[in-house]
DNA sequence: CTAGGGTTAG
């Protein structure tokens, strides 16, 4: 059980490596140590064994260290953490909200810091300041406005209404979760602020479609002497993204420059997607190309605001050069934007090469929006039967968006076959849309099969094909 | 004895 190799590399004295007698055994501060340095459980595990057989378990601050790594780092396990808690006969607040936090940010067990919370309070113990900031965590992984609620309330019962960290946490979890009018209210009464807390509510409103207000809200802080932040800089670049407003992005990117503010990764992302966004591209192009360090997100910024705006050739050539990148992977994003690049530019054999690898180089499994994308590059190329086939062989059903986009290749093409069968599966998803009789009864015009056109006149008229033997929309499944 | 809040895209 206790391999001296994995020990031994951390290995301080000799005491480690021998199993003595407990009573001879002093408590060795080492091996708490030793937990903080541990990087996978099979060393936690071999460590806690070691902490049970010379006691040195029974104090909680050796525990503690044990519980940190389980719960909260990258290789641990919050099942073991959670374990490994109940065996502890008096935890301490540290332990409590350890436990919390571990379930708070797990990707399965969110809920369980919740549980935790209500099993803590019921035993008697009361939480301190930590433990609202992990509670909240825990909600806005949920997305729960409704648990943000009642954690709000015991806020206010157990009186941490007025620290900084507990309160900008609540206004973060009301706008994560629909709750933005809650979290205005927290913030309009709040007695005062710090730049977190403003920082807190323009993002909320610059990631809730409100660019305006968190134009506004900047300004006021700037008003009332607060000196902007890069997080809070980054927020509002955002919003000038969103909204259009290139005069404000462009004064925002002046400030950071007279600042000398290190334009690190996030908030040059920011610059550089407000640029593209607002249609400057060489200027994002600049930016983009002066900053040091890059991660995936400004890449996929850069290349969709290539793509977008008619760059097409060079959104495929940065595409190729960030392959060559080894610290840099793409992702499924990536692609979105270097198909919509060769959709533009109408590559379509290299279109088909960079969908394959998508699975085959890159192990990304292309996802609606990718085949969108390859409906559309297909359809516009005249290749009207492969988009027609490749949306059959997509694993969901296909939406109003892909169909269309086939349906208006149908079009151009004048493939009247392919149309009346899109049209069909349209009519399923939404039956009273009209757009796809027009499309359809000019198609028939335009093929001067009058005969059809006055026929789908009769069914409009009708309000359905539903009615009409042979058009029956729910009728034939394919 | 240990710890908590803010930032970039779609």
């Amino acid at each position: 059980m206790f391999r001296r190799t994995v020990i031994g590399k951390h290995r301080t004295t000799s005491s480690i490596s021998t199993v003595r007698p407990v009573h001879t055994q002093p408590h060795p501060p080492h091996l708490s140590l030793l937990a903080d340095k541990c990087n996978s459980m099979h060393q936690l595990q071999q460590i806690h064994a070691q902490m049970l057989v010379t006691a040195t378990f029974h104090d909680n601050f050796a525990a503690s260290r044990l519980l940190s790594f389980s719960a909260l780092s990258i290789n641990g396990d919050v099942i073991y953490a959670s374990k490994l808690f109940n065996t502890i006969q008096q935890p301490n607040m540290f332990m409590w909200n350890t436990l919390i936090r571990g379930f708070a940010i797990s990707p399965n067990y969110p809920h369980e810091a919740m549980l935790l919370y209500v099993k803590m309070r019921r035993i008697g113990v009361t939480p301190g300041k930590h433990t609202f900031p992990f509670l909240l965590k825990a909600c806005f992984n949920l997305r729960s406005a409704g648990s943000c609620k009642q954690v709000h309330s015991h806020v206010v019962k157990v009186g941490f209404d007025l620290d900084f960290h507990v309160v900008n946490s609540l206004i973060r979890t009301y706008c994560g979760s629909s709750g933005l009018v809650f979290a205005r209210q927290v913030f309009d009464e709040m007695p005062d602020r710090n730049v977190n807390v403003w920082t807190t509510i323009v993002c909320g409103y610059a990631q809730n479609d409100c660019a305006q207000e968190a134009l506004a809200l900047f300004n006021r802080m700037v008003g009332e002497g607060f000196e902007p932040s890069g997080p809070s800089l980054s927020s509002v670049l955002s919003a000038c993204a969103q909204s259009g407003c290139l005069d404000m992005g462009e004064k925002i990117h002046r400030y950071i420059v007279e600042k000398g503010f290190e334009t690190e990764v996030i908030l040059g992302t920011a610059l550089v997607n407000m640029y593209a966004k607002n249609g400057a591209i060489l200027l994002a192009r600049h930016c983009f190309d002066n900053m040091p360090e890059k991660n995936i997100i400004t890449w996929n910024v850069m290349i969709s605001g290539l793509a977008v705006h008619g760059h097409a050739k060079e959104a495929i050539e940065l595409f190729q050069e960030l392959e060559k990148c080894h610290h840099v992977k793409p992702n499924d994003s990536t692609f979105v934007g270097v198909l919509s690049a060769c959709c533009h530019a109408g590559m379509l054999d290299f279109g088909r090469k960079i969908f394959n690898s998508m699975r085959d180089v890159n192990g990304i499994e292309p996802k609606i929006q990718h085949y969108g994308c390859m409906v559309d590059l297909l359809g516009r190329g005249g290749m009207v039967l492969e988009a027609e086939e490749l949306i059959n062989r997509m694993p969901w059903q296909a939406d109003l968006k892909i169909l269309g986009a086939l349906l208006s290749a149908c079009g151009s093409y004048g493939n009247i076959e392919v149309a009346e069968r899109v049209v069909k599966k349209m009519l399923v998803l939404e039956p009273d849309n009209h757009g796809v009789y027009v499309v359809l009864s000019n198609m028939y015009a335009d093929a001067g099969r009058w005969d059809d056109v006055s026929r789908l006149r009769e069914v409009m008229k009708d309000g359905s094909l539903k009615k009409t033997p042979g058009w029956s929309a729910g009728g034939d499944k394919d």
